[in-house]
Formats: C-alpha cells, sequence, structure tokens
DNA sequence: CCGGTTCAGTACCGATCGGTACTGAAAAGA
DNA sequence: TCTTTTCAGTACCGATCGGTACTGAACCGG
C-alpha cells in the first residue's frame, strides 16, 4: 500500500499547471500553432522557456495538452449535443454550440479546431494532421448519432447518416471560419437556424 | 505621342513574371501566407531572392497579386454565378464553384481566401485582415444579388437577403475547411446540394 | 564597339525561430 | 543543519526568418 502518490522529493511547482496551459491555449486560439511563438506563450503563460519545456514537454506537446483541455472545455458541446433525444436536437445543440464557442467575448473568435492549423508549412504537419483527426472525430460522432436516429425511426428510413452529418459539420467549420472573420454571435445564429430549416433535408 | 511602351533600356527580365507568380500561388495555396517561406517560393518560382524583390517588391505584395490572380482564375465562379438568372441558380452556382475549385486535383486542395490566413502572429495581421476583407465582399456581392431577387420576384418579399448570403457564404466556407482536411468532391457536392434543397430556406 | 542600364546571383544583415546547457537558489527528507 | 532533488532563470545553440548591399554579366540604344 505504499498509497503516497503526493509529497515528491525537491523543490515543489512554482505555478498553476492548469493555469498556466489555459493562457497557452487562449494563445493558440488566437495566433494558431505556427503563428504562437515561444515568445508569446510563455510570457501569457507567465513562466520561463525551461519552466514550460520541464512541464510540458515542447511546442507540439503543450498544443496537444490545449488541445484536449479545449476538447474538454470550450468544445465539450460535441460531445454534449451527441444526448440530445432526437436527430433535430442533436443538429440544433451541435450548431447552436459552435456559435457559441466561437463567439465568446472572453476568448478568441472562430475555433481552435480549425484556425489552429488549416494550412502550415512542413514544420505545422503533424499539428496540421492532428486537427484534420480531430474534427473528422467529430463528424464520424454525428454519423454514427444519425444512423442511430434512422434505426430509431426519428429520421427517414431513406436518410443518409454520413451525409447529414458531413452537411452539419460543413455549417459548423464554415461557422468556424465566419466568427474568425468577425462574425457576431446573432448573425451566426440566424446561419445556424437558416441550416435547420426543413430538417431533415430529405 | 511618346507612345512607345515598349523598348525598356537594360537587360530584360529572364522569366516569365506570370509563370512565377503562378507558381508562387500554388505555394501560398498549399502553405498559406506564414507558413510559406522565401526559399519555398522562390524555389518553386524558379528564381532568386533578388528577382523577386525587384519584380514584387516584398512577400506581402507577393501574395496580394497571387490573391488577385486567385480572384480572376480559380476563384472566379465567384463573380460568374452572380450573373445566373434566378437566385437558386446564383446559390448552386457559387457552391458548385466553391466545391470544384476547393477539389481540384492539379491545385491544393482547400481555398487560398480561408486558409491563406485563418489566424496569424503579428507579422500576419496584414494579409489576415485582407483575407477577411475578401470574403466579405463575395458575400456582400452575393446580398446585392439575392436582394435583386427579392425585387424580381424571384424571392419571397420576406425573404432576407442578407441572411441568405452570409448562409451560402458560410457553407462555402466550411466547404473549404473539408477540403482542406481531405473531403472528397463527390462528397462536398453532396454537402452544396444538401444546403439547396428547400431553396430558398424561408 | 561602347556607355548606360538593368538583370541575376552570392553573401550577408539583424531578428527570431524552437530548443538546451549551465548556474544558483529553494524546498523536502534525514 | 546537511544532503539531495528539482525548481527557475540566464545565456546561448544552430537554423531559419524576411530583406538587402554588392558584384558581374547580359543586353539595350547609340
Amino acid at each position: 500500500m505504499t498509497g503516497a502518490k503526493k509529497a515528491p522529493v525537491g523543490r515543489p511547482r512554482g505555478f498553476d499547471a492548469d493555469e498556466a496551459l489555459e493562457r497557452a491555449l487562449l494563445v493558440f486560439w488566437e495566433k494558431g500553432y505556427e503563428g504562437a511563438g515561444l515568445a508569446d506563450l510563455t510570457a501569457a503563460m507567465g513562466i520561463t522557456r525551461t519552466s514550460m519545456y520541464a512541464a510540458f514537454g515542447n511546442k507540439e506537446q503543450l498544443f496537444r495538452r490545449a488541445l484536449d483541455r479545449y476538447t474538454e472545455g470550450p468544445a465539450s458541446y460535441g460531445e454534449l449535443a451527441l444526448t440530445e433525444p432526437t436527430a433535430l436536437a442533436v443538429a440544433s445543440a451541435f450548431l447552436n454550440g459552435s456559435v457559441r464557442t466561437t463567439t465568446r467575448p472572453d476568448a478568441p473568435a472562430g475555433c481552435l479546431g480549425v484556425q489552429g492549423s488549416l494550412a502550415s508549412g512542413e514544420a505545422g504537419r503533424p499539428i496540421h494532421d492532428a486537427l484534420v483527426e480531430w474534427r473528422t472525430a467529430a463528424e464520424v460522432r454525428l454519423a454514427e448519432r444519425f444512423r442511430r436516429a434512422v434505426d430509431e425511426g426519428d429520421l427517414p428510413a431513406g436518410a443518409d447518416p454520413r451525409r447529414l452529418a458531413r452537411y452539419i459539420m460543413t455549417v459548423a467549420n464554415g461557422i468556424a471560419v465566419q466568427a474568425a472573420g468577425g462574425a457576431s454571435r446573432g448573425e451566426l445564429q440566424e446561419v445556424a437556424d437558416t441550416a435547420l430549416r426543413n430538417w431533415p433535408p430529405v
């Protein structure tokens, strides 16, 4: 029973790693992976380069940690939407969440999963690919949920779950781009509502 | 009558500026403004740094020239769509053109106007803003066209041209993101068709 | 052929990139 | 108090960033 997981020998860390990660997330969110430099990041985190490397490994791992935090925080609407009772409610919750997260007054405009690294040089390839996978995963989850809706009779028997999921994901991605360009929450909510008129689109 | 605009004294340029600009466009398209380095650009253009600076000024002006070329070339579907006879035909031509341009087999996936600079550091600010304006301009043109359609009775009297334009532009931006993530032309054409079912969305 | 002009290329500029070795202090256990 | 461990900070690494001075050669009109 050596349950003593605490009391690590040596000098304890002098900063809150969670708080520092949150600050890094905001910088990546605003400037993207390649646009955010170590100088920006460490300045915002309030720590030195050395402390960052000791705590998080390197810039790429820091970004991945920030992406995880983003997924469980600002982007948690994605998982939450899947629990809605009907396909329309799922799609609606997903798009509404997208609108709210991309237009938060206390965070950068847009979506980290989109503007984090949409196009990049060779150096940013791994993160670019990670974000492609991140977006694809969300689309797959939506498709699975819509497939269940077809099975349950909530969607017409002829409906194509993958096509519907791709459509919803496309609108969400478009909302992210619009938000990055300065579109307001009200304007984007109108877009989300418009996208869901006459649901399901046959 | 000093009409002699040709015959510039001195050694003539040893490369085709249009061809070089086309190559630069492809690099910016693939890697984005900040992701594309002078080394990448000049290597693809087949000229040296000096020649590039002499011919185009600097990196930012080179990008603006490339964006102009993109607008008049691969993205010319935007202006062309406006000449369609009905609002539905306009929206359809716009989205179909978006799908084709973002999934050309002979060019990078996605849209230069989106992935050229969606998020960036301080250095890329001017180009970021230029692309926001570029996308906004397209949306405004669409809204004007839809307003005309309302006046002509082609769209219902109660329709909101700006809202419809924003919706179409959002879907087009989403298509660009999807294409950047590897979506196929067929998949995105399905998305475009889905977005236009039951047009106009009241 | 010659003088003038503009080309292309090398070599380099200061600044910044991500990442690290080294120093010295702070805190825990003994 | 002493030893050990890990902290934080300075200073620096080679590489690359965008941009430029300088060198010669190539081409023009005369």
